[in-house]
DNA sequence: TATTGTTATACTCTATAACTATA
DNA sequence: TATAGTTATAGAGTATAACAATA
């Protein structure tokens, strides 16, 4: 039923590895797009996300949970820090490290991305039932968790 | 089931978008990964593979069926011609044009490769069901159809 | 000596626009 | 004038290694 006869199509279109990829580019796009309006991109709101569900990490706990390098992260943080959604302290306990805060307007931020993804998420969507779209979110995360190693990790250990 | 409460994981992850990106960056690594072994790139297969499927195409046509800039498919062909997998001739009905050959090298390649990719592929997926990844598979197609123009195209109209 | 955050560097990709040759 | 392929260029992103401050 998916591939009829009439339609010729290029035999990587048939992997499912090419359909997620190409997929994944729309998705980003689309996310990038949604949060322009915000004036932010989505790794943006990644870190405040991260920031907020876990308390006072570092900045290597942050690179580690979010599976981007260090020093990605330090430009990343620089510009929540000049938009005034995050600030950087010492540790006092180690003053090698920072530990980031994540000021009233980074949760605001982060309110606002949170409706307009889920609102832009569900827009893309509406081509797949909600049984089909659900079985896509539990396989993704089972992939996840059986190839990317921290994906459904305890805790980062945060406390030092 | 899916999320057990003594886990505790930044709320991207809830999102199937962030899955699915998340999801594509470990699946092209592993397509490009799978076909280092063959000294070519995930790109160059998919280029054979659609000139194998449509006869006589231009680069015009290439560009447009796997949605990468023209400029970028010179680099390609280039790459392509370099190690004798593929070969560029004159459109003698129109000279602007090229028609793009694939040799029985190119043939053998992308017959290895096909090989190879469903073989990583599957080893990928064996974390979900049959059932699962066939909804998932069917899911990203129509989720390509719905926002992907040229997805599901019936004939790139090649003849000219 | 090892580690955290930072900076520097190079390499890859991508996107845009110019250029040529043909039409 | 418009189109196919090519080239040039600049911008973003990424990955590696060096560096200063601290442990």
């Amino acid at each position: 039923m998916t591939d009829r006869p009439t339609t010729r199509r290029p035999p990587m279109g048939a992997r499912t590895g090419y359909r997620l990829v190409k997929l994944a580019d729309l998705l980003l796009v689309l996310a990038d797009r949604t949060l322009a309006t915000l004036g932010v991109k989505s790794k943006h709101v990644h870190v405040l996300e991260t920031l907020l569900t876990y308390d006072s990490l570092s900045q290597q706990d942050v690179s580690r949970l979010l599976g981007i390098d260090p020093n990605v992260l330090v430009g990343v943080l620089d510009e929540l820090e000049a938009r005034g959604f995050a600030e950087r302290r010492r540790n006092p306990r180690d003053r090698r490290r920072h530990v980031i805060q994540v000021t009233d307007a980074g949760r605001a931020l982060v309110a606002e991305s949170t409706r307009l993804l889920d609102e832009a998420e569900d827009a893309f969507f509406t081509a797949v039932s909600a049984a089909d779209r659900q079985v896509v979110h539990d396989a993704a995360g089972l992939l996840l968790a059986a190839h990317r190693p921290g994906w459904s990790e305890e805790s980062p250990g945060a406390g030092c």
